[in-house]
DNA sequence: CGTGCATATGAACATGTCCACATATGTCGA
DNA sequence: TCGACATATGTGGACATGTTCATATGCACG
């Protein structure tokens, strides 16, 4: 399901090629870069990661997120505007209420997975 | 492996500030979201995100770094030091040079695991 | 239609962040 | 001690970002 260490380097023998290219582990495209840095810096502000884990499972509409959170709502809208870019969220129009979630299943793993690795270690500040 | 939802469920938490967190899954104590959060805006920047990947498994002088991304020394300097911060990176004195890598199995976990999701599926911007 | 509700957008402001430049600290060898 | 090399720190300016306020759009119902 989630790739580990080992399946990434496919083996764990570290061949260090040169002084400059030592890593030839986790390549990834600049493209696959930037989408990346892109997610971590909108997943870096509080606010919108408070909203993200708040629809992580259950769809819920702006005005409900706004309320529950203690944010304006206009607050809110603006940061689903930068998530939805990001399609990290997506939402559902149901008359007159939109319901975000949070896209795929993908996205959602991802967080979990943060949240998880943060659980197991405190390191304090 | 991978800790589930139910898993992060389960966590026990140590404090809640209020109505902030409202879902009633993957609850994280406020201090936790702020580790969290703050971990994602460290890598939220391109240049940070380099500079981790580069030296996530083998330490990497900071000239070396500089010089194989093409960054000023300076400039390294002060992103490894905010990295360092937020212990996502650890550095080793090693006689002139000092060697940083990824701080510990966590955060190389965290990485990997985004990196290959991000491989999985591409959404265009 | 027009009114009320829910959400979205735009402009303005304050704050934060990245980077370059200059300089300081630390380490080793002569 | 001095000079070189490697890394760290301080400062300022250009730029990006989060938030608020005011206003626009979309939708249901009389």
């Amino acid at each position: 399901m989630h790739a580990t260490k080992s399946e990434i380097e496919m083996s764990d023998v570290h061949e260090h090629t040169g002084p400059d290219v030592g890593d030839a582990h986790l390549r990834l495209s600049s493209h696959e870069m930037t989408i990346l840095a892109e997610t971590f810096r909108l997943l870096g502000d509080p606010t919108r990661l408070r909203i993200l884990l708040f629809c992580l499972n259950v769809p819920k509409a702006v005005g409900d997120i706004a309320e529950s959170l203690g944010l304006s709502q206009t607050l809110v809208s603006h940061h689903l505007r930068l998530l939805r870019g990001a399609r990290l969220v997506r939402g559902e129009r149901q008359s007159r209420q939109v319901f975000y979630q949070v896209a795929d299943a993908h996205v959602s793993d991802m967080l979990i997975d943060m949240a998880s690795h943060i659980g197991e270690d405190h390191s304090e500040d």
